[in-house]
DNA sequence: CGTTTAGTTGAGGAAGGTCAATCAGCGTGG
DNA sequence: CCACGCTGATTGACCTTCCTCAACTAAACG
């Protein structure tokens, strides 16, 4: 049942996507080789510093993010246990993007050799890779959509349901509510906001009953008016690459 | 001297990254087997269509976007000659995006397979593929901050810099001007702005000497004021993969 | 030489930003 | 256990940017 391998987050992570050997494991498993821990607020690299490596997140979340001329912030990414950071670097030899958690976590640090490697050895990683790249890609896509076309309801709305839903791909929970470790200011940096326009939608959210939140706690009741509300099509969330695989790999 | 395969913008775009061997080059000229030319306006596919080929594009210019709920349009990329189409949807199964001929232009499709096929056959294809996933990420995560932090002037003018520092890379122009062969329309669209507010930006950026553009034909008097107003940094858009190459590899 | 298509210009309006004051929770130290 | 101060959230008043609608002009095109 290779139950143990499951504590790995981004194994968890890559078996989403494709079934892998005992032999595809242990090459990912090397990537977590040095877990540390760092704490809330801790910037794990800076904008311009030399890039050559990655980085996987086994707990906490992470956020990376740019400061603009005039001082204002807009974070890109917001990365969950599983998920790997500085993909977006792989082909640049600088970071483009600072990154910072947003709660206390672990973090394992692999050189972008590793990647290489994993492209020699395993036909599948390579594959799987490249899908999560692509997965990126869309959801980076999404969020350009989101803060072009939609209002401050929709963006927030969107953001809320886009989290939901990420979360429970990856911890299964049932519930109607889920914990969004994060304040009022990163949501506004989030969807191109001032602070106080956030506080603002979330009231009017809650005034229509939409999204109750209290503390770090996110409530939505009632998942279909909210979607409807945020032009929301969870298709983007949802890849599969098994039609790939099977029409060609044995 | 391998001339005649750079007639394929395809190889030379991968060239840009690496030095391919002769081989390489016979398996992405694979990929431009089939070439069709396309009028402009012409639909190359649509949201939603079920997605099992990419698109190389050898001549014109195309873009992907997105119909919102509302009517209007955001569109997502530019793609010019050389590019890959589709990159996107390489982990769906659905089309995430409709994808349109700005202008008369030829492309060629092929199927996603052929991409699992560089894979097992080339660890610089492979590299390189990557290298443009990841590079694309970063057009797009700008492109993100160009919608959600500037204002109009900005975005407008940040735009016309990327493309003519993109243009630049391909096509050797030494000039202060470039073929812009867009719409208004499709910069609003494309820039989250109306297109009454474009006019009125560009006749801006006019008065103030910046840009001039008379119908597709787009001059820069002053490059270097331009990207100061901009808040332009062109590090994103020079990637080089060749340290971790040469690292690496023999 | 009309007719379509793309761009320009003006006037009024809406969404969201800014500034500033206030409040609530909460950890810290006395 | 309480007072203090910090951070994060809320509320109000006013302002800016950009949108919308509409009329008009200028090319492009058969």
């Amino acid at each position: 049942m290779k139950v143990e391998h499951l504590d790995s987050c981004i194994v968890r992570h890559f078996s989403y996507y494709y079934d892998l050997t005992r032999k595809d494991e242990e090459l990912l498993l090397e990537l977590e080789r040095s877990p540390t821990k760092v704490k809330a607020g801790t910037r794990l690299w800076e904008e311009r510093d030399s890039a050559n490596e990655f980085c996987t997140l086994s707990r906490g979340w992470a956020y990376s993010y740019r400061i603009m001329e005039n001082g204002s912030r807009q974070i890109l990414e917001l990365y969950m246990p599983g998920d790997i950071i500085g993909l977006r670097e792989f082909a640049f030899s600088q970071r483009l993007a600072s990154v910072k958690m947003a709660e206390d976590g672990v973090v394992c640090y692999f050189p972008h050799q590793h990647v290489l490697d994993l492209f020699r050895q395993s036909m599948a990683l390579t594959t799987i890779m490249f899908a999560i790249s692509s997965r990126q890609q869309v959801l980076i896509t999404e969020r350009l959509v989101n803060l072009a076309r939609r209002n401050a309801k929709q963006k927030l709305a969107h953001f809320l349901l886009e989290t939901y839903q990420r979360l429970k791909q990856t911890q299964a929970n049932g519930h109607d509510s889920f914990r969004l470790p994060l304040s009022q200011e990163l949501l506004a940096d989030l969807l191109g906001l001032s602070p106080v326009h956030v506080s603002r939608t979330l009231t009017a959210l809650s005034d229509e009953g939409l999204v109750f939140r209290e503390r770090h706690v996110v409530t939505i009741p009632d998942l279909k008016a909210l979607k409807e509300m945020a032009d929301f099509d969870d298709r983007y969330l949802i890849d599969n690459m098994r039609p790939l695989f099977n029409s060609h790999n044995s």
